[in-house]
DNA sequence: ATCCGCATCAATCGTTTGGTTGATCTTTGT
DNA sequence: ACAAAGATCAACCAAACGATTGATGCGGAT
């Protein structure tokens, strides 16, 4: 029986090589490409496919994670497999956290993406070899849980900004994003903001 | 008559793409492909490609910009089109200086594409719409040249580093990484460290 | 032979930052 | 109704930081 595919992909030449690469798999057969997280609802919604497979990146619109989100409370729910290039903790368990059923790297082998659909249809998990250790040690010391406003802050701070640029764009005082730095700090383990930035962009919560 | 071309991609999806996008023009002949940049360097020399396709980030091994002016440095040289995800202003410029032809975002079209490629198979430059107005931006305000031990402390500095430990780590003293921080300041326009780290990794320079 | 850029170091000074403690108010969940 | 968590603010202090000035030695360019 063979197993129906939606790709999702922004980038036109991914599509094409994926529907390439999925082509010469008899198991597997290709039923729609979107572009957009938006298009690939209204595709799945229409196709019903048992797998989706969508890059975490998606330019414009709705990203990766709300695209698996929203994919998942489709009724039937397909397998939502990720394929993309990063490889950064905090997507991934986003995107599982969101109800993806696998995550694989744009490195791998055409075949190790024809098996991971295969796979992903039969309801299993599938997750690159190196990143099952870093999803299981994230489950082990979850990553620190930020506040929107803490993300508010951390962004501003990403960008460079000084404590008084933080305060007046947030419409705060120096004060409360003071205390908010504290707290950012030590949810990250962070001794100073350039590590903190350092950490948040490695472990892409921003 | 039709234009020959190398591939050169670490991700074999991305090949795929290519080859099917390339392979429905007829003015275009896929000549190779290529995962790394050593392997390019021995295919052109062996197929003398009109045009190597190439990404900037290859994985392990050289990168794109120095395959690009190793691959200039052939007889014949062929002509290299940068195709890549990312539009850093300092990868921009680095590939142009290393001899690139071109540089195009993997967002485009095929078409687009093939079009490039014929174009810089006749020596015209090629580069994506909004790229351009910022590379000859580039020109006009150069982006800021570090020394060699700038960049040293400038990635120090990003990974988070206090300045005790980035002297610790290079072995000098504090008031040598001062000295060098002063500098990696006035040239990057920053105020502080959080926007030096800001600034260069929005200009690619780290 | 001279000049200039680079790397190295030193001393000083004012400002910013990060750490701390503690407080009020709102929202959320139970 | 109450507890818990988040957002807001205040005042204080030592350490770190950024700016400045100035100096030495080395190497490549002219």
């Amino acid at each position: 029986m063979t197993t129906t595919v939606l790709l999702v992909d922004d980038h036109p030449v991914v599509r094409s090589g994926l529907r390439a690469v999925l082509d010469s798999a008899d198991t597997v057969q290709v039923v729609g490409e979107a572009a957009t997280g938006e298009e690939a609802l209204t595709l799945a919604a229409h196709f019903h496919p048992d797998v989706v497979l969508c890059d975490l990146r998606l330019g414009s619109g709705i990203d990766g994670i709300e695209t698996t989100a929203a994919l998942r409370n489709l009724d039937p729910a397909p397998a939502v497999l990720i394929l993309t290039t990063f490889d950064r903790d905090a997507e991934i368990l986003g995107a599982i956290e969101a109800g993806a059923t696998g995550y694989l790297l744009k490195e791998v082998a055409p075949e190790t993406i024809i098996d991971g659909i295969q796979r992903a249809a039969a309801g299993e998990t599938v997750l690159a070899p190196d990143l099952a250790t870093r999803v299981l040690n994230g489950m082990r010391s979850p990553l620190p849980k930020l506040t929107d406003r803490e993300i508010d802050v951390l962004s501003l701070l990403a960008t460079g900004a000084a404590n008084k640029e933080i305060a007046r764009t947030l419409f705060v005082t120096e004060a409360t994003v003071k205390s908010h730095l504290v707290h950012i700090f030590a949810k990250l383990g962070a001794e100073n903001r350039s590590r903190a930035i350092h950490i948040a962009r490695d472990t892409g919560l921003i």
